[in-house]
RNA sequence: GGGGGAGUUCCGGAGCGGUCAAACGGGGCGCCCUGUAAAGGCGCUGGCUCAGCCUUCGCAGGUUCGAAUCCUGCCUCCCCCA
């Protein structure tokens, strides 16, 4: 029985998803009128979370803003084997205190999407962490069968490429979870299909009710075509600075705009608006989201100071340099080594390709010294986003 | 247990005794263009006290005037047969 209400609040949770199965049962369930405990599984080996992150994490807040409970699991355990779904053949295995601080940092910046009140963290070594003939308990009931079901596992076998034991059970493990939790739903990126599904199967062998499961759409990365991911440098974190939020975003293709739209926020992108003005709107609205809106205002302000204008930032770090001997001359190689961390050598490459700046006029190709006088008080640029005003500390 | 093959610069992948800091592609970076988008063009992409020098081709030895390239041992990985 399921009453309209609840197919109402299904409706709205399965908004932004991809796929809900088994079909319908979501609403069976939000009409069991108490509060589901919805799973999301998470790799302790990335510390920071970004945009791709959120994607997940605001649909289960939409979760904890309907009633119900999220359980947030930290894979601390699982982590040890390597999900095959990143194709890392191998992760480096993570200390004791690695996980600590990595859960941790997660936990804090996930708050700032999740409602602490209804969540409950759990890490997955308190329950896989079991002797081996448990363990064994555990494997017997799965066949290799039902594993190579996972594209994955018969791309690879196809292509004649590994696969090692240890990632064969992966699923096995993380499906157990859910049966440590008791889960009701779990929510997952597309690419854990196969998981979810698979963490019914578990829970059913344990005589438990099956979860249903959810997957959403993957956000692409600023590059807009891999994944968002750390480990590929195409993200935007949530604890980046404003600046570096509006940057990073204002760079992202036009065709991950509609995505990114679609993903992040509560408007559709408009297509017939200019893409330069749709996508300030989408850098100064997640601005605002993870800042504030004085902040988006500064962000944009300086965005089009330094980079449409051209002009520098108000905001210069700035850089002390020695001058050398009494003649003042200062090595170019040097300060750009120390202070924009270059190797020597890329800095006199950069100085050859015409990619730096004393006051905006481009070092000529093979000058590697500058009297202190034509550098104090200027600003030295690297390429268009690196600069520092530069101070020449007494020569002696 | 038997047989075969591979480990090269960020990644993929050439090289198989000197002309190799190592082809080519990807990625990244710089310049031009532009909406700091994409596409495109040109260039760079081990380090340094930079017309030269130093350290790199799984690890350790060895042969040689000279090795990423040959030999020996070790480590790691993959494939096929059982």
């Amino acid at each position: 029985m399921t009453d309209s209400a609840a197919v109402g609040d299904a409706r709205r949770l399965l908004e932004g998803a991809i796929e809900a199965l088994p079909e319908g049962r979501l609403a069976e369930q939000l009409g069991l009128g108490r509060p589901l405990r919805v799973k999301l599984g998470i790799d302790p080996t990335a510390p920071d979370i970004h945009l791709g992150h959120v994607v997940v994490l605001d649909e289960l807040r939409a979760f904890q803003d309907a009633g119900h409970l999220v359980v947030l699991i930290v894979g601390d355990y699982t982590a040890r084997i390597g999900d095959p779904s990143g194709r890392s053949a191998e992760r480096p295995v993570l200390t004791e205190a690695e996980i600590d601080a990595n859960a941790k940092t997660f936990q804090d910046q996930a708050f700032r999407v999740l409602d602490p009140g209804r969540t409950e963290v759990r890490r997955n070594s308190e329950w896989l962490s079991m002797p081996s003939d448990e363990l064994f308990r555990l494997v017997r009931r799965f066949t290799v069968a039902r594993l190579l079901e996972r594209e994955e596992f018969s791309r690879r076998i196809s292509a004649a490429e590994p696969i090692s034991v240890l990632e064969l059970l992966y699923p096995v493990l993380q499906g157990y979870d859910s049966v440590a939790v008791e889960a009701d739903v779990e929510i997952g990126g597309t690419d854990q299909k196969f998981n979810l599904l698979f963490g019914r199967d578990v829970q059913e062998a344990f005589g438990e009710e099956p979860q249903s499961i959810l997957t959403l759409p993957i956000l692409p990365g600023t590059d807009g075509v891999r994944r968002m991911s750390k480990s590929q440098g195409n993200y935007v974190g949530v604890t980046d600075t404003p600046e570096e939020m509006f940057g990073k975003l204002m760079s992202i293709p036009d065709d991950a705009m509609e995505q990114y739209y679609r993903l992040l926020l509560p408007v559709r992108l408009d297509p017939k608006r200019h893409p330069g003005e749709a996508k300030r709107e989408l850098a100064r609205r997640l601005v605002e989201r993870f800042h504030d809106a004085d902040a988006a205002l500064a962000a944009e302000a300086r965005f089009d100071q330094v980079h449409v204008r051209g002009e520098l930032p108000d905001d210069l770090e700035e850089a002390v340099v020695e001058a050398d001997g009494p003649s003042g001359a200062v090595h170019l190689p040097a300060v750009l080594a120390e202070h924009f961390g270059l190797s020597r050598s890329e800095a006199r490459r950069l100085i050859d390709q015409g990619g730096v700046r004393i006051g905006g006029r481009a070092v000529e190709p093979g000058r590697l010294d500058v009297p202190a006088t034509d550098l104090d008080g200027e600003v030295l640029q690297v390429g268009k986003r690196r600069h520092a005003r530069v101070r020449v500390a007494g020569e002696g």
